[in-house]
DNA sequence: GTCTATAATATGATAGAC
DNA sequence: GTCTATCATATTATAGAC
């Protein structure tokens, strides 16, 4: 890795463990093992560093979701899948704890990977419920946007219960509680 | 309001508003119209009072929820009536916020009132969920602990895609979808 | 491309006068 | 109880040598 993607790399854990306020240039150049004036050669400074971070850990996010839905199986099989697939989640999203920074969300350039992020995710959600009510695996009266957005908030829900209480369970019951309330439109 | 309330009214607000490690003494007092020495009077350091802001946030968090769980109506509407509750969604929630930050998680006193505001929450409506399904207003087949493990993620998830879209109605779509699949579980 | 030097400002606190 | 002075360290860079 050269010196440049070991900055991003070093970037985005920092920005994964102590959010955008609580990562400094300096604890940047220390993981990273690059000087202060390599840092400030590579990239303009903090913000255009994070954008490159969090670009990046958007997209990981994103293709990631992306091999589970368009993964085999029924609609109810993929969406398992994902809600299920093994995750750091004492660590939490790193993407969704952008949200809480408020450096982050008062800069329109670093906030919207984090917003077309979740619209995304929200979206495709939608349209495999969508599929499923369609094509008669799903019962007709489940509500397919506000069922997707809850799916997607028990996730990020979840990170915050298993943080809270140090214990990774308590998102495998977030999402278990979750999964059995759809299983009840199943048809 | 006395200077040592108003020092911990503005912890409080700059705890939600940028967290710990994006609140500084200087902030505080600034906000505070305290000065220097009279935060220092009153307070350790900033530990200390950050102890002060977040126990009461989390007595005012349980207070309130306390207040929808005694309500009047059967267990469904009560625990409707406490995720419709008006809330400052785009400021997300003030103790929920706090596990995103490495170093209240890391400090066992700052930890402690995150960690039991949550326990009790779910605790509560689970005992709720129980109640609901002992008295024949809920299915059999529905998991107390898993779904109000859900609940308040969907809750705390509601809170990341509100900010994260910059819209409340998210945080609505969520507490909407989630009750649509609990509907399915009233007999 | 990387390094060291320098610097203005902020952070988190202590000391002691009033 | 509150105020101002002081302080060591951290933050977020810029400048220029190599």
């Amino acid at each position: 890795m050269d010196t440049r993607e070991r900055l991003i790399a070093s970037t985005r854990e920092l920005l994964w463990e102590r959010g955008y306020v609580g990562t400094s240039p300096k604890a940047i150049q220390a993981r990273s093992g690059a000087g202060q004036g390599s840092m400030y050669h590579h990239f303009h400074g903090k913000p255009d560093l994070a954008l490159a971070a969090i670009s990046r850990s958007a997209e990981e996010l994103r293709s990631r979701a992306e091999a589970q839905f368009s993964g085999p199986g029924t609609v109810v099989e993929r969406i398992t899948a994902y809600l299920r697939r093994e995750r750091d989640v004492l660590k939490g999203c790193p993407v969704g704890r952008l949200t809480q920074d408020p450096d982050v969300m008062a800069d329109p350039d670093l906030r919207r990977p984090v917003e077309d992020t979740f619209t995304w995710l929200t979206d495709r959600l939608t349209g495999l419920l969508a599929e499923g009510r369609g094509n008669g695996e799903l019962a007709p009266g489940l509500d397919p946007v506000g069922t997707a957005t809850a799916l997607v908030a028990v996730l990020q829900g979840g990170y915050v219960l298993a943080r809270a209480a140090d214990s990774a369970e308590v998102f495998g019951r977030a999402v278990d509680g979750a999964l059995g309330l759809l299983t009840a439109h199943i048809r």
